[in-house]
DNA sequence: CGTTAGTTAGTGAGTAGTCACAAACATATT
DNA sequence: AATATGTTTGTGACTACTCACTAACTAACG
């Protein structure tokens, strides 16, 4: 069947995702990926002209998704935090969304063949790390958040919460809800960082 | 040059995880390692029958040396929360020694391939978590650590943040030490842990 | 001399990527 | 409307290469 190069492309990237997921990925080859669309092998190269192109691609889709996701819970809280739930619960909604994104963050793709690849990702782990540290920073200026820790130091033992969550439902069977006990575990973490006269 | 087979396979295990960190666990080929070692390549077929063989024997060496660090650190350790510091060092130390570590536990040798892998590696994460949850209970038993949190929860806590520093380095330059950087994190946790009159 | 670590030379199963060609589609001209 | 022309999407056969693994043979060591 014909399709416009838009969609294929689309059509494509959402393939080597879910691959990823169900084979790990590194054992998308692009005949695994063509044959799960109903394609020839080769026709994949009439859109990407080589596999790490198509890596590419798919990083900027999932870039994508997540720079919008912290756009929007930035956007609809209104005290520190409430905003950092919504950021944590951003991050674990994206993850459960691409489950294939903690293993990507490891894979040989990433690490050792695509070093385009590697840079857009920790540069989404970076701004992450960044948009939560100015949020703690706000909470202590307003009184909710301990100060006797560094903005960026809780900032740290946040973005480490949501990794270690997300190995555990990664490596493990996947048997609990990834979103529900990272938020469970993030609101203990905030009764620690929380202010204690409050 | 000619050695015996004990100490062949010792070379070999050990430049299995050279490679692995250096080049990425997925691209330890089998003539990689023996043109590192400067054997043929089938020369290594004497020593282990398949490749996933191979790839117990790293993996049986690299639990024995965390079980034998958590062994030491708990026996040298007088009270809970010096017994949690020192599991959480020798932990970084190892993880530092042996820097394919966290690549290890995502690589498509482990996740896809090798199936007792797996379950090994995730054996020891799970003892790991055990260990910090005891220690945790005791602290708290005896009034040093906060009581309004799950043992559990906080155990869960810290392995987080020894897997989130743990990435942060691994993905990252490694432009910082592993385990002081590590240890200053579990210092800011432990504050917050901290019964709160002491 | 017998055992054992090692070599040389090969196999079969993948892998990304190429190439000549065909069918579907779009558009301009008659 | 009908046709001609060029473009886009896809095919099937192929190349060059890498991988784990094997079989037959060789040389060192006790």
């Amino acid at each position: 069947m014909r399709k416009s190069a838009e969609l294929r492309k689309a059509e494509i990237v959402a393939t080597v995702l879910d691959l990823a997921d169900r084979i790990g990925p590194d054992r998308v080859t692009t005949g695994a990926v063509a044959s799960q669309i109903g394609v020839t092998q080769a026709a994949l190269f009439r859109h990407f002209p080589t596999k790490a192109a198509l890596w590419q691609a798919v990083a900027e889709h999932v870039a994508e998704g997540l720079a919008t996701a912290w756009e929007d819970a930035l956007r609809l809280g209104d005290t520190p935090i409430v905003r950092l739930r919504a950021l944590i619960s951003a991050q674990f909604a994206q993850i459960a969304a691409t489950p294939a994104l903690p293993m990507l963050l490891f894979s040989r793709e990433l690490n050792v063949t695509n070093a385009k690849l590697r840079a857009t990702f920790h540069g989404r782990l970076t701004t992450f790390h960044g948009l939560l540290a100015m949020e703690v920073g706000a909470g202590q200026n307003i009184g909710a958040l301990r100060g006797d820790i560094a903005a960026n130091d809780a900032a740290a033992l946040l973005t480490s919460l949501v990794q270690g969550v997300a190995i555990r439902w990664a490596l493990g069977a996947r048997d609990f809800d990834l979103r529900a006990e990272g938020l469970r575990l993030f609101d203990a973490q905030c009764r620690l960082l929380a202010a204690e006269g409050e």
